[in-house]
DNA sequence: TTGTATGCGTTATCAG
DNA sequence: CTGATAACGCATACAA
């Protein structure tokens, strides 16, 4: 059996609830009792239990994240990123990856809520009706991250994609050019990929389409 | 408040020993009062409470991984088919990045620790004295992977580095090769390229080694 | 087969 | 400032 707070308090000559106190860093604690409460979890090699806290605080100090997949380098860089901080904070990162599939987004969202996550971090704005019900149920903070949207769940953490492409496509029109081409992935559309598509259109010139066939084996041929 | 097994149970007219039973699919337990019970499940869209279950099943049904990078492509791969295994079973993944540090690898396993998980993924055979400590203290089933070793901590998965590097070179070296050249990322040290350049120096001809700045810039010149 | 009661380790409430 | 004590939501041993 491992040593749980009340194998401190015992040791401290304290109630439970004062060990719970220092661990918390509440301020409503005499130094003493801190510094003897303190030697006492040292002592006994005290490591609390983030489970039986999550159910009695009702926070879990977990954050779930859905990406299209953990290996792509722009997700992977952003969840390195959040981790490192959230780590520093002692929350942990949940990844789940759905591959650009809303209905796997929303099987995650479904497992993920089961965990009672303090909150949620979504690749896009694109989701099921059902995903974006069951998190709106729950309450819980959102990030949508990647691409702008006018109606978020809660909030947005993104750049347009439309008015990116569109600008590009300006660009490189007023400077002449006429025949252009969108080498992408097209496997597996997502709303980020449609409105960068929608920004190319508005000026389409001569447009060729092509793209690869996976994110790995490219094949252009114009 | 959120609908909990106590709420099924009442409507159900069953107990609440009984809805736990049809939730963990108990074979104890009549057709008709399972299909009532996940009637009522259905009904008040019940969502059991993982937090609530690990505490009392001493089981939180997540798995700790501890890999460098997260957009490392060999571990991400390796995380991502993990995860779909896992997931399949109800199992989570809980991620966490050391960057070749094992300092930093005894800090993420302490905190790790903390939320119980029920077995642990370690990236390569070489860790601090305390993470072995505290891990073997903990009883967890461990898998040491990406580098072979004579002590694992539990069981290992890996593939001999030092005896592919020696092979390499021999075969090369039987061809008559005698110029040859290393070209690895040496920013942070780890096991399984120590190993790797164990087995190149065993036949070092005229060895030239030059490493990447980084994992990105490439810096070579013979 | 089913219901009841107890425990899991913490936090939080409420008196002292 | 501190100590009991009641939740938290579920699993499980024990009775029925």
């Amino acid at each position: 059996m491992r040593v749980k707070i009340a194998d401190v308090a015992r040791l401290a000559k304290v109630g439970a609830g004062t060990v719970s106190r220092v661990l918390n860093g509440s301020r409503n604690v005499s130094p003493e009792t801190r510094e003897k409460v303190e030697a006492c979890i040292r002592e006994l090699g005290y490591m609390p239990n983030l489970v039986a806290r999550g159910l009695a605080a009702n926070r879990t100090g977990m954050i779930s994240a859905i990406i299209p997949a953990i290996g792509y380098t722009q997700h992977a860089e952003v969840m390195q990123g959040l981790s490192d901080v959230l780590h520093e904070n002692g929350i942990q990162l949940m990844i789940g990856h759905c591959g650009y599939s809303i209905e796997r987004e929303e099987q995650i969202v479904t497992d993920f809520l089961e965990r009672r996550p303090d909150a949620f971090y979504l690749t896009g704005a694109w989701h099921t009706p059902q995903t974006r019900r069951l998190i709106e149920a729950s309450g819980l903070p959102v990030v949508e991250c990647s691409n702008l949207t006018d109606n978020p769940i809660d909030s947005v953490v993104g750049y347009d994609n439309y008015e990116g492409a569109r600008q590009m496509v300006h660009l490189l029109h007023s400077r002449g050019h006429r025949r252009m081409a969108i080498v992408t992935n097209a496997v597996d559309p997502n709303d980020r990929m449609a409105d960068r598509l929608k920004g190319f259109w508005l000026r389409r010139a001569n447009l060729v389409w092509t793209w690869t066939a996976s994110s790995s084996a490219t094949r252009i041929a114009f």
